[in-house]
DNA sequence: TCTGGGGTCCTAGGACCC
DNA sequence: TCTGGGGTCCTAGGACCC
């Protein structure tokens, strides 16, 4: 046997529900809802669904509404993102205290995994039965040669289709790939799927053979090239370590009741970049820009946005700043949504 | 059944400067 | 006389992901 260099993708089966069932057991085997206030007759998403909620057809991203209309014996929660955070914290700890092993966390359920091993599934094998240990939480694990086949490779572990690990690598590549739509890529949405389609390009296989200049001056310059390594599975091999600096904070609220007066909304616009302030200001990272957000009603969504004269910290410069830029909309429809956003300076 | 919240990166056009 | 080409910043929008 010999020593290479993986990617782990760990990934944690039905995050949210799951932990909500271990501080209630006796929710265990009922459809679990996890989104918004868990008031399903608020304006609010599913954020994940319990296995048995699936099974009604309920999804992430559907609203709660319509999950109540799919399932209506299901029981619906709240979101505590506090707790989850805390949670997927003590798995990423879990993850760090193996041995030789690089970590880069991808959100609150899952992480990428860089190791040197000569047995990958034993090394999935072993993280599984660590985070099991230490949480009572069951995840699934995607091995790979790089970080797209191993992200890739989990959807293939999944409970009900696969057992926990599978190993995807350029040696099954094309055998498991290549004849599965473009949207099974990482990176490739509807409107991309569909884009492609528009250009003859249905499958994975049929992607991989394009010609990455045709593609580059189709869909840009470098979406385009990179869209045709998807296909090839062509991806970053090595797990950064390194702790990731955001880019930007931001805070939006879905009104349950639409904002017809502009009173109101300058009033929100203002609660909402006072918040933000208040978070960068925690963290010591000045805002170099503002962004404001408008989803007028029904759904149409604009954002506009400027260069402060000085990046800041102080709440009273940017939320003036925020209220600036919310009056380069000159509508006065109502508004269902507002956001506040602030950009960092690139170090 | 009307569609959350928090992010990232890419693209393209225009301004502006040399 | 009304024409060049490159580089960079700013801004808005699109697409994707968890």
């Amino acid at each position: 046997m010999t020593v290479a260099s993986w990617v782990l993708h760990v990934d944690l089966d039905q995050f949210l529900a799951a932990v909500e069932v271990l501080r209630r057991p006796e929710l265990a085997g009922r459809p679990v809802v996890v989104g918004g206030k868990g008031d399903p007759t608020q304006r609010a998403v599913v954020a994940t669904a319990s296995y048995e909620a699936r099974r009604f057809g309920v999804r992430s991203g559907m609203p709660l509404r319509t999950a109540a209309a799919r399932c209506p014996d299901a029981v619906f929660l709240p979101a505590d993102n506090a707790h989850y955070e805390a949670v997927s914290q003590e798995v990423m700890a879990v993850l760090r205290a193996r041995p030789g092993v690089v970590v880069e966390v991808m959100g609150w359920d899952e992480a990428f995994v860089g190791a040197d091993t000569d047995d990958p599934e034993a090394l999935a094998a072993e993280i599984r039965g660590a985070v099991r240990a230490a949480t009572r939480l069951e995840c699934s694990v995607g091995i790979g040669d790089n970080m797209l086949r191993a992200k890739i490779a989990t959807e293939f572990a999944k409970p009900g289709t696969g057992g926990g690990a599978y190993r995807l690598t350029a040696a099954n590549w094309a055998e498991v790939m290549f004849d599965r739509p473009t949207r099974a890529l990482w990176g490739i949405g509807a409107k991309t799927a569909r884009k492609l389609a528009d250009r003859g390009i249905h499958t994975v296989r049929e992607l991989a053979g394009t010609d990455p200049a045709a593609l580059a001056a189709e869909l840009g310059p470098a979406l385009g090239p990179w869209y045709v390594q998807l296909g090839r599975g062509i991806g970053r091999a090595e797990v950064e370590g390194t702790p990731w600096v955001a880019r930007s904070r931001s805070h939006e609220t879905t009104f349950q009741t639409d904002l017809a007066d502009w009173a109101d909304v300058r009033e929100q616009v203002v609660a909402l970049a006072r918040r933000v302030a208040a978070e960068i200001r925690a963290e010591d990272r000045p805002a170099a820009r503002v962004a404001v957000k408008v989803r007028f009603t029904p759904f149409s969504t604009y954002t506009r946005s400027a260069t402060l004269e000085a990046p800041t910290l102080d709440a009273d410069r940017f939320a003036a700043a925020a209220l600036e830029v919310l009056e380069k909309f000159t509508s006065r429809r109502p508004v269902r949504l507002l956001g506040v956003r602030a950009e960092f300076t690139r170090p």
